[in-house]
DNA sequence: CGGCAAATTGAGCATTGTCAATGTCTGTGG
DNA sequence: CCACAGACATTGACAATGCTCAATTTGCCG
């Protein structure tokens, strides 16, 4: 088993199934300057209005994002694992239009707005990729917007429940459809448009269902069909095939 | 007034104001092959599940995307208007998450997918543009999550409202806060997660209180204020500063 | 063991949905 | 020029999903 490197590493054999990449383009990325950090949860890592001057790579810790509406309701847009990035969108908008919060403890790789500018414009194969990572994201809110706007609770959150179920498998984190998610369920609200009681009433009813497990923070799948089912999950918004990044494969 | 040589000109003009592009970047902008086709009112200009092969500029009509869930409720997730790019995701995405349809008759130039990959490596600052207008869309997607996620009806069909309102007065198609706005209620329902006789109740009650006018297909906004706070909108998500395409000036 | 955040539960309510009828407008064919 | 069809808009009565408010319990940590 190699060790990787570079934090990098992993996003290079990501970037690598969407594209070839010749090998200064490998050399660039691998070379891009960064600062690691630890945030702790709840911490912001970039607020609405800010000029933004980073983007990060998440290493290990969930992050979200969100927005506040005037009359203080507040809904997260989306929620990132490790390998993801956070706020690429930095890198060319010049103003933020949302918040971006750690959910769990953080490792972040932080990489200043130029530094990625200046590798996209010497190496737009790799910026093609990143391009692509920005895409699936916006894949991902549109099928937020359907989630929210056309499902009803039960699907809602069943929705979301099989979207971290297979996001989190592809990058190891998941086995058998269980996994861990650290978000309370007031946060779990925000996420499908809901409020915390019905969300604790909406879970209640999938566990008694037999749909889902619920150990703390943990979440088993015991039958994925059936979940499936409710949520009224297909995949295909998560370009899994553009998105995987590929696990070490043991010795 | 000089007359665009290229039905690019005007998006050339967008993209300049992002950052300076040299001569040969102009050139390959312009130059960009496409085959211009009329498409009727809800006519599929794309279909989930495809691979997608071409993408569009609009350049005149509407056009909007949305997604159907297994129980077949459909969510409209984004409404574009003449000057926008149509699934430029497309170009770098393996298959369709969602469905493009045209709204009312529309004039497109439809532009082969390998013209744009080839044009992005290429010029990667002409990438870089295209890739900040689907980082655009992207930010137009959260704002819709919030908007179905967090406000309520009256909010939600303002909210809608005043996007238009601003995003048409960018292109010239709003004179003094007055537009047409060629959807049904149906689609509009759809649109804000709504159901059409709701959406009519909502529309009647804005326009007896004043917020809105309405003479069939045309939308006025006697006061911006007052429907601005109605509808809790602001438009730091629409990034303005760098979707302007500028109109050409009178002599 | 106290303190706190989060989860759970209950009771009543209201925003929005459902169903169904009626009205309005536009274009078409006679 | 008129009758009619069809799509869309409007309205009413009623139902229900999900919200509000408020209390209670659970789990965790010092």
């Amino acid at each position: 088993m190699t060790t990787p490197q570079s934090v990098f590493e992993l996003t290079l054999r990501k970037f690598e199934m969407r594209a070839p990449l010749d090998e200064s383009d490998r050399e660039a990325l691998l070379a891009l300057p960064y600062r690691l950090q630890t945030v702790e949860p709840s911490v912001y890592i970039v607020r609405e209005g800010e000029r933004p001057d980073r983007s990060c790579l998440i290493l290990s810790g969930f992050a979200f994002r969100h927005k506040v509406t005037l009359e203080g309701a507040r809904q997260i847009v989306s929620v990132h694992i490790p390998g993801d990035f956070l706020d690429l969108d930095g890198a060319l908008l010049n103003v933020a239009d949302h918040n971006v919060q750690a959910l769990s403890r953080c490792e972040l790789a932080c990489i200043p707005r130029a530094a990625i500018r200046d590798l996209i414009l010497a190496h737009p194969r790799v910026g093609t990729a990143m391009w692509t990572e920005t895409l699936i994201d916006g894949s991902m809110f549109r099928e937020w917007v359907v989630n929210v706007g056309r499902r009803d609770a039960r699907s809602r959150i069943a929705h979301l429940l099989c979207e971290f179920a297979r996001r989190l498998d592809v990058v190891g984190l998941a086995a058998q459809y269980r996994y861990e998610l650290p978000m309370t369920q007031e946060q779990l609200a925000d996420a499908t448009g809901l409020t915390p009681v019905h969300v604790n009433r909406v879970l209640m009813g999938l566990a008694r269902d037999g749909l889902i497990e619920r150990t703390k923070r943990f979440i088993g799948i015991p039958d994925w069909e059936a979940l499936r089912r409710v949520a009224g999950f297909s995949e295909t918004y998560l370009h899994l095939d553009q998105l995987s990044s590929p696990r070490l494969k043991p010795a």
